[in-house]
DNA sequence: ACGCTATCTTTCTATTGTCAAGATTAATCT
DNA sequence: AGATTAATCTTGACAATAGAAAGATAGCGT
């Protein structure tokens, strides 16, 4: 019979949407084996891909560690996102925004640290600044609602608001310590405690915000 | 004439203090390179000795910079000392330490980053356990001094002190957010705002403590 | 059908970390 | 002091890695 055109089980040549296998690919690696152990070969091995086949979708290592950090941020944005719009109150939007970001940090410990704590990341990449200004808005303008005074229209940058920047590193320590061990064993009761620790600490700040603000 | 006994300009087979040199070396390399840049044959070679020398000393690469590690550890739990004794107020004094811990950071971003959020740290090692916990007793015990009740004895653990984790928390992530970048380019004005925010944050949480505990 | 271009592979070079075995010096023990 | 032992350092090797170069393959528009 003539070659058969489908059930062909040799892996064509074209692989479809390599970029996005090998972006879960790296994710996978990532969570196994954490920052240190991402080798681009096994990344290319998982996908089933020579291994020169990612410079063609993401230049060198650190371009596809980047694209991999910008689909965290993304998720990281959507994570905040839900866990604000579930709450009614502007200042317990602000603390769910919190928690979520911890969760997030405590659930991709890996992701976490490469989204924030390397320098492996190509910082003038348009999507990546794209997708990391946008997490850090939904931070911002929670703030500004809980505030509720003055400039809606430009969001705040961080050094200028100490009131922001301290809500954010609070939150953004407490995962980091965690995530490193610096606060014990890792465990699903330890974890727990910290968020509530987040939780309130998150909520003592809103009340200075209000109070700051006159509410 | 007969061999010199000084004066030979021939290197020494035997370094002298080739422990020493390496974690100089190495420390040097963080602050050119940063921490994605170290390589231990770099090392060994600025020390003037051969790729596989290290390896008597520190075992491997990881042993190396986990010395690197302990030495920073060390060297912030000194400043912090300083800090907290040239303060005669206890409350003064807590936010004294939170602002060496973070100035320490911002002198020494990769060395910081290296100690903590790497996972190359060999954590079983005693010497660098002992660094750190000596680094985190700086705090803990600044705590106490500043809430002034119970347990003098038992220095508390972080997990079951929310007080203390949340002003950890909040000096820790405003060093790491500042050193990532994530505050914007680095600078010295810059730099100058950023513990001043610290301060005003720490002196806002010594107080909320006095309330507490009811001063 | 033809060429064009994106996609992927193969091959090559330089670098790295670690191991094994040998060379050299210092320390220790009589 | 002299010999033995231990510590220190070197040389050489190996596997793995990142990246560059050049060639193979397949989809796609004209």
């Amino acid at each position: 019979m003539p070659k058969p055109k489908r059930k062909t089980r040799t892996p064509p040549y074209h692989h479809g949407d390599l970029a996005a296998a090998l972006i879960a690919a790296a994710e996978a690696i990532l969570a196994e084996r954490g920052l240190d152990g991402f080798t681009l070969r096994e990344c290319a091995r998982r996908a089933g891909v020579s291994h020169a086949a990612p410079a063609h979708h993401f230049g060198d290592a650190n371009g596809l560690l980047t694209a991999v950090a910008t689909s965290g941020y993304e998720r990281l944005t959507q994570a905040m996102r839900e866990a604000a719009e579930q709450e009614k109150d502007r200042g317990t939007a602000l603390v769910a925004i919190g928690v979520a970001y911890v969760r997030f940090a405590l659930t991709h410990p890996a992701l976490f640290r490469l989204m924030f704590h390397s320098d492996r990341l190509d910082r003038t990449d348009d999507a990546f600044r794209v997708a990391g200004k946008a997490a850090f808005e939904v931070l911002s303008g929670r703030l500004v609602a809980v505030r509720g005074h003055e400039t809606q229209l430009a969001p705040p940058e961080t050094g200028q608001h100490p009131t922001l920047l301290r809500a954010w590193a609070v939150v953004h320590g407490m995962a980091t310590l965690a995530i490193e061990g610096r606060l014990g064993p890792r465990g699903k009761t330890h974890d727990r405690e910290l968020l509530d620790t987040v939780r309130a600490a998150l909520s003592m700040q809103t009340d200075a915000y209000r109070r700051e603000s006159g509410g």
